[in-house]
DNA sequence: TCTAATTTGTGCGTATGTATG
DNA sequence: GCATACATACGCACAAATTAG
């Protein structure tokens, strides 16, 4: 490992790394040149150059012929950051953009994407293996990536993903798309009950199903029947249906259909839109959205890298209710 | 023995071989520039040519001091290109999208994003300099780039740029804001007989200008009266008036206040809004917009890399007319 | 006070990559 | 392609400061 790197950052990184593990504490005397010369197989003068370096930067002092002391703690951690996506979306907006708000100058992030293809997947984890000091990963339905994941060099979260086996391995800010859609659903309740039969609308391939399995817990605790289709292209829309739609695509389809058979969203069925955007304000008098603070979300992984200790959060979720429902 | 190659390709030749022959392995040190001019009988310059191109390639990287080591055998990747946008929004997907489909599997394509910051902007075409075979600029308002760029040590490309004054050093593709703006307006003429007054909407601390350069053009010509303003927020609409919205925040507050003065778009009052997306088509019964072709932009991005002329392409624009015209 | 051991500090040589005429 | 200057990396030899006995 490391065979690349300068000699002397072994001995810069042996003084910073023990500070950051609190083993170090401002005023302790750290090992001579010859004990690190020793324990590191080094030469005296690169040793020396490493001690020199921390001296540099203001980290310890040297008092000739007793020893080196560390005299601040300030190690100012650079993180150098590999921040993976599944796809360019319009959400990823909000969340890389408060994420890099959050996560501050002094660090810098390397964005990928890798749309759902499991070998750019590969291939970006492992080139980008030992060139980075943390790694955020929104995988795809990507199954048995443990390995791959465990293989990585430094620290790792998971960021949106639809791993719940991997809970608790790994910190890990998260929708919960099962929950979230089952307590939207029971939080509309009251409006719901003017309808009848609820269909889930997205694409199996790259959709997470949990959503339906929200969906299928609420509708068999509260008495509605349910389907899942892939699109609602070409679909007749029949009284007391209502749609949770996905994709942005199928709402255009829904809503021209609605307007060829003279229906009204949140009159003769109902329409929930999943993710919010500001044209969903005004769209056919209103849509109803399901969403995921995706800005919160972008916050909640830059504190957590702060952190220490291993933390699974959900991120809320917030159902927007509008007329279309 | 291939007296007609340059010379710098043994080097580079001498490098691949060795990964493909497997005798080169990943973290593997090569022989330092002093060494490789032994072996080959060449200069420093040359040898380090060679090795610039590989490091461009992204095969080895360099220490100084200690040497050059293997950091990937990808070695069948023929441009390795750096890939600047000025911030993530809904375009930038289709425009990334073409772009990484068209430009096929033998080219590595990393993407960063400035956010406007000029600071940001800098540090990461400094940091990318002689890593990549490639630049692609998208920049901001910023002037005075031109040595920055000219510093790079690959190809540069300029994508949807505000910057005419660098046409013709660069190849690039980009909007003529001012031209789409005048030709779809002339385009949409007789529409626009209906109105009075056109308004400009948008930032000029962040967009371009151009835009507005483009109206008045066609506002004198035509005799229309206009103006520019950078929100619509908390603004009554008068008959007669159109409206050209950059933003979608503006066009939702526009809508709002219609609805409020009782006033429908296409009829008392009009509206253009910049760049399309699905929602559009239905919102408030159709909404005309004024488009770049982003996909088309990315396609010819991926063709003029593989071009050695230098060459200006506008992107075509698209005039889409709805109901709010 | 001296001495030996252990500490940090410095000068010089040779290697590496980088930048500029 | 050549020459030169420069920054970084590493190693050897020797100098200077501290401490314990």
């Amino acid at each position: 490992m490391r065979k690349n790197q300068s000699k002397y950052k072994l001995i810069v990184d042996h003084v910073i790394d023990g500070i950051n593990n609190r083993t170090l504490k401002k005023g302790d005397r750290i090992p001579s040149i010859n004990e690190f010369r020793e324990k590191y197989n080094l030469s005296r003068d690169t040793v020396f150059a490493g001690l020199s370096k921390l001296k540099a930067k203001g980290i310890i002092e040297s008092n000739p012929g007793v020893g080196y002391f560390v005299i601040s703690t300030k190690t100012e951690i650079k993180h150098r950051i590999f921040l993976l996506f599944n796809e360019i979306n319009i959400f990823k907006e909000d969340l890389y953009n408060s994420f890099i708000e959050a996560i501050g100058t002094t660090t810098s992030v390397d964005l990928y994407f890798h749309n759902y293809n499991r070998d750019v997947f590969e291939t970006l984890i492992n080139e980008a293996n030992h060139k980075y000091t943390t790694y955020i990963i929104m995988s795809g339905k990507f199954m048995g990536i443990e390995p791959l994941l465990s293989s990585l060099s430094g620290r790792v979260f998971l960021l949106d993903h639809f791993h719940p086996q991997l809970k608790g391995q790994y910190s890990s800010v998260a929708q919960d798309f099962e929950k979230d859609t089952y307590e939207a659903l029971v939080s509309g309740l009251e409006l719901l009950k003017n309808y009848k039969h609820l269909f889930m609308v997205q694409k199996e391939d790259f959709e997470p199903e949990e959503r339906f399995n929200g969906l299928t817990e609420f509708c068999k605790q509260y008495n509605f029947s349910y389907d899942y289709i892939s699109t609602v292209k070409n679909r007749l829309i029949a009284k007391g249906e209502v749609y949770l739609v996905v994709n942005d695509r199928d709402l255009v389809y829904l809503l021209k259909q609605a307007d060829a058979q003279n229906m009204t969203p949140g009159r003769e069925f109902g329409i929930i839109s999943y993710n919010d955007t500001v044209l969903k304000e005004v769209l056919a008098g209103g849509i109803t959205t399901l969403s995921t603070d995706f800005k919160q979300m972008g916050k909640t992984m830059a504190s957590l890298i702060n952190k220490r200790k291993l933390e699974t959060i959900d991120n809320p979720w917030k159902l927007n209710v509008r007329n279309s429902l």
